[in-house]
DNA sequence: TATGAATGAGAATTCATTCAT
DNA sequence: GATGAATGAATTCTCATTCAT
């Protein structure tokens, strides 16, 4: 990441004594460069539009971020600290199993739907092979709720012969993120393969649609009844 | 202001009748070119660092391929029809149905496992909002197999009882698409978020697995079936 | 293709409250923009050079005027508003008519001899078919009061029966600066094609009487009185 | 000039044993060079497009001309042969001295009106203070016939009584070139000054018979006639 | 005579960052 | 806290020119 030491005395993301003035600036850099660096990456992301995006003068981001990597950092943090929140809300455990599963993947399709920033950074960060996230333990310890959530539900689906045997719940829930995510981040360049908007709101429909069978159909799916059926048929 | 017109003598991918070293030198550029984008994304990617890796003068990339967009969407467009020229190759149509599903995913999974390359251009494709594919008359023409490929196969399945009917091919192509892009273009933070490394070749092998199954076991899920079995107990 | 997106802070030809440093930075790179310019026209004057004339970092000149054409745009704006500002001094209302009409002449060469950069912003601006001066509605508003002036300077002296009728006074406010221009302007080549220095004090002296003569000698001349004495013998 | 000694074994502007082939592709190149550099100045002329306007390889410019320099020297050169071959045929003495002098500002107007590229050269060259045509002893040679004609013609005016004395002719000749060419050179800045298009056909008209009125008027204008008057009444 | 490939030096422009107040 | 001015180090791109055939 290459990222220099911070030699001036400036408080690099400061927090103690917070005003009005400091906490509306801040927002508003952070704000500005969520959408900078989501519509531009990283590299392209300009510090100079950030500042006019934000209306604040470009000295401030220094002051207050230190610099453009540890800018990034922080944007990356509060996204991750949003979608952390929302998974919080989520409540599987009052739902039926098959009622949770649809809701789990119905959940994270509508947050990478209405939040483009996560899937923008979340490219951007990869394709500089996390430099930024691993710089992070802010980040590490904000664990998801989803996994331990997902597992309870399988095993209680299972219980009620509902759910096959065997699942992985980080694997069943790094597909349901799958599936998701890459059908709304390369949106832009399947649109053009596919010669169609994938964007039109019937096509996201579809999409959740199909996520959903196939999720809940390969958990629902009893490999031994099937072989039973094949075999009596 | 004073007019800006590119009307040098140089070739900007030439095409016809080349000298083994004029395809030395492009291939190199490329090749360099491909590492770079990959490596940095486009804005990261810098046009000395090409050279340099390409072993030629950096003029001769302009020579060649006019500025770093139109070299970035070269490089683009040789992804590709890399992809498409492996898609060629894969003759479902000869194996049983469940088998030549199986295939499909493997095939995707090993394709993109040893094309970083693919997995990274598009990703930074993406955040420019596909704006290089858009100018690609040549990458639109380039239509995979895969869908009609796999279309056949449903079909084929379906009327061996063995697949469940309504399985939009578009959408079940995507999927198996999502379920190893996702995993691989965003192994970085995906690996430091569950604190494990996903590259691993055991984790490796379980990705797989968990794909193949939860394609097959979608695919293969009878809703009546289940329904019927659900009755009856 | 990659966006882009002129959005710096900078400030781009600032206007309104300036510091002493900001006006004497500009106006140290007004100077020497002027003189490179001068010197070596748009397309030979280099921004490194005005940098180094200016004395200050080539940064700068993009922070205060964007780019070399806006650069040279803002070097013809001054050079225009220069000569109106003398123009607006020359008080020939106060004079007799044929001795304002010298007056006249004597002022446009002068003032042409003692500013060579307007001679040679001009020539390069009109090699360039005046593509940045099309830009600027700063100078078409600088009116010259020239015209005017000569306009009631002539119609004085056709009253007194000392100048001919029929005189236009745009053609003669043109041939004025033409007699000139022309001389001085191309002096480096019809020096060398007399074989003489056109710049010699008295070749310039010899030129502004021939000038003169011919000015005031086509404006006095009395077509009609002419051919009366050529009757008459 | 900066030019570099040629130091191949290229035969710099050879003439020796010339083939139609030679003579057309060096004519070609002439041709794109005067285009080009009346387009754009010296500075601002690019080899490249010449030899795209040419028809030929850039490689092709060097062996003839040797570097851009004498390119433009040549071009220089070609340019004042034409319009020296041009005043050649003008037959001034045939006619009356007030006819003579007509048809020699008719004759100059016409020949910068469709010779644009003998303007622009010049204003370029003179940019550069001559730096080209200070190497060039063959124009140095082509001396102009019209200064000794113009000589003659005021001195049989004169003693015809149509013509005051002590007319300069070197004088005289340069004021009807200015005349000219001043409007015709700065006509793309004058004609956004005065709002109005000083290329159009009336307006040409009217330029012309205004110069024709100037010179001719001051020529035949008799300063001691005109005293003699003024005395009388 | 002709040409496609190649290049070093430079030219305009950009960018993250810091200075001084 | 806040800001306008300033900068060094790139970064993309250009240009005249030469090599090799």
């Amino acid at each position: 990441m290459a990222q220099k030491q911070n030699s001036s005395q400036a408080p690099v993301v400061r927090q103690a004594p917070a005003s009005r003035d400091t906490d509306r600036s801040q927002a508003a850099i952070l704000k500005a460069a969520c959408d900078e660096f989501t519509e531009h990456g990283f590299a392209g992301g300009r510090v100079d539009r950030i500042a006019v995006r934000a209306g604040v003068n470009k000295r401030l981001i220094y002051y207050y971020f230190g610099n453009k990597d540890e800018l990034f950092l922080s944007v990356l943090e509060h996204a991750y600290a949003d979608i952390r929140q929302a998974e919080q809300a989520l409540r599987l455990d009052m739902l039926e199993p098959v009622e949770a599963l649809r809701m789990l993947v119905t959940f994270t399709w509508r947050y990478f739907l209405t939040h483009p920033e996560f899937l923008s950074l979340l490219s951007s960060e990869n394709i500089m092979r996390a430099s930024h996230l691993k710089q992070s333990g802010k980040i590490r310890e904000m664990h998801s709720p989803l996994v331990s959530l997902l597992d309870r539900l399988l095993e209680r689906g299972q219980a009620q012969g509902l759910f096959r045997a065997g699942i992985d719940p980080v694997q069943l829930y790094i597909s349901v993120a799958s599936l998701g995510f890459f059908y709304l981040a390369n949106n832009h360049t399947l649109s053009v393969i596919f010669g169609r908007d994938l964007r039109a709101d019937d096509a996201l429909d579809e999409r959740l649609a199909h996520m959903t069978d196939l999720i809940v159909g390969y958990a629902s799916s009893q490999p031994q009844a099937l072989d039973a059926i094949a075999k009596q048929s």
